[in-house]
DNA sequence: TGTACATCAGTGAACGCGCGTTCACTGATGTAC
DNA sequence: TGTACATCAGTGAACGCGCGTTCACTGATGTAC
């Protein structure tokens, strides 16, 4: 909020939010450019506060990275919690457990296809630890699909413990594929992702069973 | 080399192969610190040469990049193939081709693992495309892996088209799973890397046979 | 075999840039009495 | 209800850094005659 004081447009001089602007802002910086665009500097330019300012709210840089490294991580498993849900509940018990858990892995690829920065940002490397344990966790809901399949008697129970880790590298690599800006020739992803989605979420369904 | 004139030692005016000399170093900067770490600065300095002299050679930092990118495809490349080439002609035909196609599929992430940087720097995204197509060709070896299995009764025909693809996302989902510094707690990844790779690539071949 | 000259592969100084971070500071807010 | 004061959340100027890239230049090399 701004009010006119005579003719200068005058902002106040407490943000009143800053801390959670900054965060937004970031990511809106890395959604567009990746996170090697984000800077403190820009960020303070963007939401007209000085540079300095920042630093009220995170220590370092790194540490902004960390937490939108982290926010990303969890809008990821945010859109595979979604997507598992929208599944209507029709047929077995075991049929259904496994639309819930393919639409939990073709969410994680539809992620990364559409918003790629931040997929990458979601794992990018960081120096930094966030202080609060991210919620809620793709993993947790991976591990959580499976778990479901198990029960239903859709997955041997001796495929219980490697089911998550054969998933999780079938559906990230996809990503990282579809994601990657040079893609091998021949390799059929021209004609459209929802082919190559379908493909792979299939075989990881027939390596698990 | 490097006479000495009097007091002084003196480095040749020329050069006489800066070319390959800046391109195998820029290897060393990225295998070691990453492609962040890429500097033709840094790397003029390493080899006692003027910043500008770089310009001779590569137009650009991108296009420096571009080759160092191309270059660590091929290194993965060849160590799928030395591994593949490497299986002993035991048992059947089926059987061998499964098993050399195995080790194309463990050579890919053991490189990964053993060398992340390079790994990484190999499927960077970047602004230029390298003049020479690269060879080898990691995509080509992995087709052809699957080719000789479906050739061998291995794999059926139906699935020769989805095959590769099934198996280069598992293979590359497990190799940015394993190099990235963050893992998921309970995926059974601190049991060492063997193990999850096995898994893997049994899973693999589970789904495309 | 020697010489003139074009070409190639370097030099070194400079440009402008944006960055992260620090510092002493000041305006605004809220709380205790 | 008013006032003193501690605390909080900003300012703005400055620091030093390393970078990519350009420019006019010069030393070395090879080739033609």
């Amino acid at each position: 909020m701004m009010w006119n004081t005579g003719f200068v447009t005058k902002r106040p001089y407490h943000h009143g939010a800053l801390d959670s602007a900054l965060l937004e802002a970031a990511m809106d910086v890395v959604a567009n450019d990746g996170m090697g665009a984000l800077s403190l500097r820009d960020l303070a330019r963007t939401l007209g506060v000085s540079p300095s300012a920042t630093y009220r709210h995170f220590p370092s840089r790194d540490h902004l990275v960390a937490a939108v490294s982290q926010r990303a991580r969890e809008r990821l498993a945010t859109a595979m919690i979604v997507a598992r849900d929208a599944v209507p509940a029709t047929g077995t018990k075991a049929n259904r457990s496994v639309r819930r858990f393919a639409a939990t892995g073709r969410a994680y690829v539809t992620f990364a296809v559409q918003t790629p920065s931040l997929f990458e940002a979601a794992f990018v490397p960081c120096p930094v630890t966030p202080p609060t344990p991210e919620d809620p966790n793709a993993w947790s809901v991976l591990v959580g699909a499976v778990d479901e399949m198990v029960e239903a008697g859709a997955v041997p129970v001796a495929r219980r413990d490697e089911a998550p880790l054969i998933a999780w590298a079938g559906v990230h690599g996809l990503s990282t594929i579809l994601t990657a800006s040079v893609q091998p020739p021949e390799s059929g992803l021209e004609a459209g992702h929802h082919a190559a989605i379908d493909t792979v979420i299939d075989g990881i369904i027939r390596a698990i069973r």
